[in-house]
DNA sequence: GTCTATAACGAGATAGAC
DNA sequence: GTCTATCTCGTTATAGAC
């Protein structure tokens, strides 16, 4: 049987609401009642969706990784270096409208304590996000649409670094506008 | 009775394994069971010297705070803005080298499940930064060390950003030469 | 200042009925 | 697929002896 798709899943609604409590609180800093709660079922029925919370959280940064690289297929149709990048800053703006970290830099800070498969799947998220932002550096430079000193690897990482901790920083005021002026001169650097 | 310089209290000792722990593990991934174990105390000993655990978060985040400002006057006696710069980026780097996250920025990241005078400590936290950074910014500027483009403040908060992403990142594959290539990259671009 | 003992609660997890 | 009931363990916290 195929879900309409318009009618999320019980699964998906699960995620739904862990992941928001994950971006907002961190993965130590909610539990199976928290989701049940919200969705007015029994910590058993979460149970029956996903065994443990390892599975979860597996399936929840699985979920956000696999979302976010589709983002940036999408972004790429933009054939802009300039304006990819600010798209790429868009998506984190979007997160922290509603007061949310990226899953995964939340994930980041709590990456120590996170069951072994999950911290996997959070460096890969990363490496992801550089190597796809390397990519429209590169071909930014080619086209003479972007300008930057060093390695397009190294330029990547630095911009990956300024917006999570520009998201991370932001959140403690509420208040976007700190993430756009950080994000906006970080990148503003970058096209010619 | 005063204390020999030397001679940690016990209250200090559990500050020391605490801050550890908060910084790797965070503010919820710790527990007073973790701290006693370390030192070989019970956790009531513990309870004897910090009533609860915001009691004992705030003392955290306050001795931090105080030992990074300290830090920071320390820093003000280089008398050389481009200097000054690069020390703070130390003050970061030593963090990192034991695979620690810069305390406050690890409870940015759980800050919505904080108790609320660890809340607004973090945040003095992070404006106490800004504010010391935007002075030497404005300094670098006047004297001509530094060149930066917008005011004093927005470029603090660049930099503050940038630091702690990088920590954050870095710290996934207990790497501090991606956190040096970052800052650099950062800080170098200010330095005339 | 530190201990033992215990209370009170919350978390993750499982069994088995429906 | 969801429920009730229960289990086990970890966590915070307190009382009272030493």
């Amino acid at each position: 049987m195929v879900q309409p798709a318009h009618v999320a899943t019980t699964a998906d609604r699960i995620l739904d609401v862990a992941e928001r409590l994950t971006q907002s609180q961190g993965y130590n800093g909610f539990s199976y009642a928290d989701v049940a709660a919200e969705l007015e079922l029994t910590r058993a029925a979460l149970h029956y969706h996903f065994p443990g919370k390892a599975e979860l959280g597996l399936a929840l940064v699985a979920r956000y990784a696999q979302r976010f690289m589709t983002a940036l297929s999408a972004i790429d149709a933009l054939d802009d270096p300039c304006a990819e990048l600010a798209a790429y800053a868009q998506l984190y703006l979007d997160v922290l409208e509603d007061r949310r970290m990226c899953l995964c830099g939340m994930l980041a800070a709590e990456h120590q304590t996170l069951p072994a498969r999950m911290q996997d799947a959070v460096i890969a998220f990363f490496d992801d996000n550089e190597r796809w932002l390397a990519t429209v550096l590169d071909d930014g430079r080619a086209k003479g649409a972007l300008t930057f000193a060093g390695t397009s690897e190294a330029t990547a990482r630095m911009i990956v670094d300024g917006l999570e901790g520009a998201m991370l920083v932001a959140r403690l005021h509420h208040d976007p506008s700190r993430f756009r002026a950080s994000a906006d001169r970080l990148l503003d650097s970058l096209c010619t």
